[in-house]
DNA sequence: GATTATCGTTCCACTATTTGAAACGTCGTT
DNA sequence: AACGACGTTTCAAATAGTGGAACGATAATC
């Protein structure tokens, strides 16, 4: 199939690049990219040229390097404001983890991934750049599994494929099988576990975040780890989350939808 | 001058639609954005497409609307984190704000104005996203103003045509004369206030963050409101904000440029 | 100090993509 | 039933992107 390959054009091509070059993690020279990327030199320095001309990337004269641009930062607080669950979480995330005294995480999917938009740490006061806008597997963390688990088979299906199925410790789910099984079992309990799935001692309640028609718009999660916590502990915490959670799934359907299917009169 | 006009082709073009949507700060219809956008209506509903499939952009169906999309926030995490000083100052910016008790602002310049990278409140605890990637005018910002202060002639020649000299309150400048004066006194002073220039009763102490080569970095802040603080309460917190920003600019340069002048050996 | 890699930059004929006026569908209003 | 306001699609003309190859500037090797 030709899907990535030459689509959206001119545009699409650039931010692929734009991608590779974010994705890396650190700064990355033509000759670096030139190795990787489908383009031949001249295309790829002009893109270069261009994206860097328009601010989404920055080039570091001494060493010949390009990086993720500022411009970015400008767009994505729009996008984070407008688009995201946060603005209309914040609240509750806030009053979650006052109330529970752990950190609670706010996420999203956004192509197959787990994207976190917002995080609350009772500890540490503030962390949060540093997490919002971070990506993580969706079939190992609490999040991800429990968004899954209430999506309808289309679209399931559709994101299964997406997962890499890295077994990051001993508890990690690593095939398909194996997740749908658990996926019936989260939609039943209406509550996922991070059983060190993704990373050793540390664990998380995951609750989905759902609209009142049940649409999933997100995912709400309180991670502890196992020295200060055991799962059961965490169970105790279910009805604050899903409380919490059915709250934001609210007003997230008023915020989305203020057309709602009234009913009465 | 046919400078935004037709420049960087079509990628140009895609982000310059984008940009249109963030800065509205509200869901745009296709027919909103006609009447402003230089592009007749098939070019456009053809970039929204493409813009939209890419994730750049995300669409209400509902409302037939379009939104910054998710995959910004994917990207400025990257961006924040491998172009912006906030990492680096991180703990300089914790320890300020803790020592004085008082809200740190960490400011980078971006295209003529102050892009807030990151923010530290101490009454509040969490805020962030919500002022990182936020954006202000230079002319009448403390940040603003001291690292405007510090750039070389050629530099602020190209900035000072892009303020908008917007009278915000009284004490607002309101001429590139009158900047350029202010920016002299505070090169001497090596520190600027904010006299409620921007909002009323919000005053702040500045200090530029400078590479100890002298080459403008950012700049940090301390802010406070006129009830609780006077100009000169502020005057007293310059050692500890001046001594930060040092600290700042050294660090930064060896992340920038770890191959310093070193003239000893 | 000359020779050779390596890497970024520029050129330009060739080609694929973008362009946008006009036509078309769809839905809500008159 | 006709109209109007919008979003969507079409297609030939116009424009912008492509990439092999040549060029220059450093850095590495002999």
């Amino acid at each position: 199939m030709k899907d990535s390959e030459h689509k959206d054009g001119t545009v699409g091509k650039a931010l692929a690049i734009l991608d590779e070059i974010a994705m890396a993690g650190r700064p990355l020279r033509l000759s670096d990219m030139l190795a990787t990327s489908a383009y031949p030199k001249a295309t790829l320095y002009r893109f270069l040229q261009t994206l860097t001309s328009q601010g989404m990337l920055a080039y570091d004269h001494e060493r010949q390097t390009y990086r993720p641009g500022l411009r970015l930062v400008r767009l994505a607080h729009a996008a984070w404001k407008q688009s995201s669950l946060a603005p209309v979480a914040r609240p509750y995330v806030d009053a979650l983890s006052t109330e529970l005294g752990e950190t609670v995480h706010l996420a999203q999917l956004d192509n197959g991934q787990v994207l976190y938009v917002d995080k609350r740490n009772a500890v540490s006061p503030v962390e949060m750049f540093s997490q919002a806008g971070k990506i993580g597997p969706a079939y190992c963390t609490g999040v991800g599994k429990a968004m899954m688990a209430f999506l309808d088979a289309a679209e399931l299906e559709r994101l299964i494929p997406k997962q890499a199925f890295h077994a990051y410790t001993a508890h990690t789910i690593t095939s398909a099988d194996a997740l749908r099984t658990e996926l019936v079992a989260i939609r039943k309990a209406g509550i996922a576990f991070d059983r060190e799935e993704h990373e050793p001692n540390i664990i998380c309640i995951a609750a989905p975040i759902l609209t009142p028609a049940g649409r999933v718009v997100g995912g709400l999660s309180v991670t502890s780890t196992t020295t200060r916590h055991s799962l059961g502990a965490l169970e105790s915490m279910k009805p604050a989350l899903t409380g919490a959670a059915t709250q934001i799934g609210k007003d997230a359907a008023d915020w989305l939808f203020p057309e709602q299917d009234r009913t009465g009169i």
